[in-house]
DNA sequence: CTCTCGATCAACCATTTGATTGACTGTCAA
DNA sequence: TTGACAGTCAATCAAATGGTTGATCGAGAG
């Protein structure tokens, strides 16, 4: 749940937030959801020189939000949304209406068992 | 798929993502959650100037994450995750973990009504 | 084989970013 | 009034970013 026991590194978070910050990568990544797509075909879209397109989507490979797989000359791209979680899971603890949503839920599935983990354990100095 | 709302202002993500892409102002938003703080006092931790913490800060109000109340010569800053939901409400699109949870409550609200006295069996809404 | 095409690599450039130091504004206290 | 202190402003700097164009690599198609 939110125990946040496997705090992700910051210095993935920092590379997820850092790709998620620019419009052009949030379009790629919206664009993937569902389907692989070429470099080609992902870069159509935009005004931009597929070089830049390929830039980005690099930066998103590096933050481990999108596999390439090459096959012959071209390079199909998937999304993995594996560290967008982690950073869904940063984000959503300064989320009261996600916050309360997770609290309902648990409700409804009984495990009332976690005692008031539901801010952040940070302890003023 | 769970297309919610209206997606926030591309330019709003932009400073929300870019913001939190550092781990400094991640950091600042940790402790600014639930408390407020001074600039010296967020800025103590930190083994940066001062006036590097004061540009952090700027960054967290241009990005809406901050708010900051001038008393005096103190400045009080204080947390507003307001435009952390906008970027919770994206990010959540791609977090299949969550989207699994949500759809499991999503199931519960529809068959059950609602919890303490169930008045009505069934009742959409 | 040659030619085209998808994709990346390599320079290069302008702008932004994160940090520094030094000067400055204001407010509170002695 | 003097001075310490909170905070920002300003100039500077190195590194990162986002874009360009041109060259290159590697399959397929003719």
């Amino acid at each position: 749940m939110v125990d946040h026991k496997a705090l992700a590194s910051d210095a993935a978070l920092n590379l997820v937030f850092a790709a998620l910050s620019d419009p052009v990568r949030r379009q790629l990544l919206s664009r993937l959801d569902g389907e692989a797509f070429l470099v080609k075909e992902l870069a159509a879209p935009f005004d931009i020189s597929l070089q830049a397109v390929s830039k980005h989507i690099q930066v998103l490979v590096k933050a481990g939000l999108v596999r390439q797989e090459r096959t012959g000359r071209v390079s199909r791209c998937r999304l993995d949304a594996g560290p967008m979680h982690e950073a869904a899971l940063w984000v959503n603890r300064y989320s009261k209406y996600w916050q309360d949503q997770f609290d309902t839920l648990a409700l409804f599935l009984g495990d009332i068992d976690k005692p008031k983990a539901r801010r952040k354990p940070r302890r003023k100095s």
